[in-house]
DNA sequence: ACATAATATTGCTAATTAGTAATATTGTCA
DNA sequence: TGACAATATTACTAATTAGCAATATTATGT
């Protein structure tokens, strides 16, 4: 009987995608390529994180498949190859927000 | 100026919740009670794990508000508190798909 | 109250990994 | 070619955690 459950060979995939976007400076950078490609330094500027750091995290990003490289004189631009982690991210973003206001009115309830 | 991007804590409160689907035990329980509620014994015997793991997984599940808990006689149903972790994992079940079928038409076109 | 079945907790090990400083590599332009 | 600027890599540390066996807890029915 077919349980549509996925293996675990499936799970694991699906579990390491996630895992990719469990870090907050891979989110970050992920955020700051939203608009359009950067180069590392300008990612280096935009966030928190050393050069050492973002650069490879960008490796591990880009070895996962979800940045594209390209070379432009002596920079590298990454760029955004599957605009689809956007949608996860707003999910996530609009559950937490939910989450949030309900804390909030609840807590406003309590109150009196 | 608003740059709307995501401030450092709520970076972290993003990837949180994304590491709570970044392992594949985790993904196995919360897909087995997708249908319905299940005592902690059910999914042991649903998954691979062990006890003390699945208990384990539930309860960092039930501590994010991912799952409800509720005892019936001697046994204790863990439920879906929040559907929407089933979206998150069509949208990335759907660009595993996608990505391994772009694969699959590569290796075919090479194939001459 | 006791025995039992179900679930939770504890203590542990092995594996993973973010972050860093230092260094290496790579390409560009004079 | 040589110097420089941008990016990548290396070697390391500290922190986290999945999984397990053993044990503890809890509630139920007698």
């Amino acid at each position: 009987m077919a349980k549509s459950l996925l293996d675990q060979h499936q799970l694991k995939a699906v579990a390491k995608l996630f895992d990719l976007l469990a870090e907050p400076t891979r989110l970050d950078i992920l955020q700051n390529l939203k608009k359009k490609p950067l180069s590392v330094g300008q990612i280096v500027d935009a966030t928190n994180a050393k050069q050492s750091n973002i650069s490879k995290q960008l490796g591990i990003l880009h070895d996962a498949g979800l940045l594209k490289r390209e070379r432009q004189a002596n920079l590298i631009f990454y760029s955004i190859a599957d605009p689809m982690i956007f949608d996860l991210c707003a999910l996530v973003c609009g559950k937490l927000r939910k989450d949030a206001e309900s804390q909030l009115a609840l807590i406003r309830s309590l109150g009196k």
